[in-house]
DNA sequence: TTGTAGGCGTTATCAC
DNA sequence: GTGATAACGCCTACAA
């Protein structure tokens, strides 16, 4: 009668079951319950029957957060993306979104949940609050763009992080991206070979691993003395503002560039498009790569050549080095197999 | 000497520091602090200062589990995608990123958690334990694809939940999404108006909004017995693969077809690379209409006629509605205006 | 305006 | 193998 929270075996339909409820009706302790519930060995089959029936009758479903709170672990792992700079059709490429499946599979494999791009993460304060308030295990922030110090500091405060971006060796995080410097190189090299003189480079030297593929490009054009290396630098990523900029370029240049390297392939589409409608054809009268190597490239036409790199392995890759991260280790950055497609530009 | 769990005025480096000391070390009780954190009006403002002080000298960060099992809600929305349809090359558009750029946007301004595609939801059990434990208040889904089934059923166990993709006003959940059907009928105007007989779809009816425009078109054939439909029912979304298939069904066809409707731009420039290879050419010899208007289809050779939907605030839209369902209201599903862009081809 | 007491639902620690 | 008990860190009464 003057029982303690509920008096009779089946609860009331308004609340939903607790470990308690599941306990007292299948007539065991509420560790136990526990015990069967995260598969613990020491439970007699019989009981592990008996309390897996009652927890399936009752609907129970475990309190995740209450969980979470006994356990010391989010098992969440927050994934940082810039999506404001990839509004309005301003996505660079497709590319990012393979990189967040891959991500994603991965973490699902290891039953963590995957928090996308939480807010506040502009600043520091933003990355250590959300990881001292145990809303994430780590961090895995793709494309470090214009704020790598940030990220520096971040990972001095031993917060568990990976980029995907460019690789620094000199760098306090661990960084996994294609060797951006190579790709720069491996398209001038191409320029080249096809004796092009008056190069373009289109892209924000703000970003990191842009102004690594800038660096290998300069690095080739030193072969020859006769080349000239122009930028157009990309204020927004928007596909028709990189268009327009490139169209406005065309109009206004003194010599006609005879050679372009786009930051995506998405861009050399723009640029494509911009330049024909000036007469400016390629492969014509330019040579003209991209990068990522995303699937219409190889059938846009005239087909993209550009530079690859392997997508595929990423996402896992950088979970993995995540975990190590988690589990204390210093996991080592690592740079991905960069290759020139060459196709009709 | 016998105090409780601290005998300083400043924390053991190993241990953070909870809500009791912040009170402790502020000389004020545990609730005030709560309520300092909360931002209730009722402490003065001298008490405030003083706990925020000492909150932040003391590196506080208040536990989101411990507050997340007190509070009843999990301050989280899962949003789902099926990714394994957009691996490795197979990425439908760059559209559906643009959709989660949104919806990313609009759950941060009103402090929501964003799961992404958290595992298990392929079956309904997946969908009521993440609720039930409190993982996620409701649901995002992007695309019914061919899952409506499953959605349905999900609803009806009054799941919070909405869904981008088909909508129908039979179904039991809310549905945002272009108007599929009139889409198709945009599609099948045009080859009207450009006399063409011999229409070929491309895509996979098993999607619900994939079905819709089929029918659309359907309805628009009917205005001419002349006009045959046949159908490439498109297996995987990956580009290399519709362009092979595309590629070997011109091969093999008995007559070629003089219209295209595909079922996103990407497939559609997949089918004009394959069409072009075997010196079928568009807009010389069919008509295309792609779907999504995204931004490289203004500018590929030839430009895309495509038909347009409002992406930019499907996001937003998709986000309010299930704000609605959360407060106990049903929602109503909505039709975004769908436009023919008419371009080259 | 502030403090005291209690409980949210789980897991860890110890007994038995 | 199983059960009692005590945290985990916060918030919501209610009382002062």
């Amino acid at each position: 009668m003057a029982q303690k929270s509920s008096d009779t075996t089946t609860m009331p339909r308004t609340t939903r079951p607790t470990m308690d409820d599941v306990a007292r009706i299948a007539k065991v302790s509420k560790p136990t319950v526990s015990r069967v519930l995260s598969g613990s060995p020491l439970v007699s089959a019989d009981t592990r029957e008996r309390v897996l029936a009652v927890a399936r009758e009752q609907g129970y479903a475990l309190n995740r957060h209450a969980q979470k709170l006994r356990r010391e672990r989010a098992n969440a792992i927050a994934v940082v993306l810039d999506f404001g700079s990839h509004r309005q059709g301003a996505i660079g490429d497709p590319f990012i979104f393979e990189l967040l499946a891959g991500i994603s599979e991965a973490l699902s494999v290891r039953d963590l949940d995957l928090l996308l791009s939480p807010s506040g993460l502009d600043t520091i304060d933003g990355f250590v609050d959300l990881y001292q308030s145990r809303g994430a295990d780590g961090f895995i922030v793709l494309g470090q763009g214009a704020r790598d110090a940030l990220l520096q500091k971040v990972a001095r405060k031993d917060i568990p992080m990976v980029v995907w971006g460019a690789v620094n060796e000199a760098s306090a995080y661990c960084a996994v991206g294609s060797d951006n410097s190579l790709g720069g190189r491996l398209a001038g090299e191409r320029f080249l070979l096809h004796d092009r003189r008056r190069w373009l480079f289109v892209g924000s030297r703000q970003h990191e691993e842009i102004r690594l593929r800038f660096e290998g490009l300069q690095e080739a054009a030193r072969k020859n003395s006769d080349v000239e290396i122009d930028v157009l630098s990309i204020e927004s990523m928007a596909f028709s503002a990189i268009h327009d900029q490139a169209n406005a370029y065309l109009k206004t240049c003194t010599v006609r560039p005879d050679a372009v390297f786009a930051f995506s392939d998405t861009a050399a589409m723009a640029v494509i498009g911009a330049f024909s409608k000036e007469g400016h054809l390629t492969p014509r009268d330019y040579s003209l790569v991209g990068y990522n190597d995303i699937p219409p490239a190889a059938h846009f036409t005239p087909s993209i050549t550009t530079i690859a790199q392997q997508t595929g392995v990423a996402g896992a890759l950088l979970v993995e080095k995540l975990m190590q991260a988690l589990d204390g280790s210093r996991p080592r950055s690592a740079m991905l197999p960069t290759q020139l497609v060459t196709r009709q530009t």
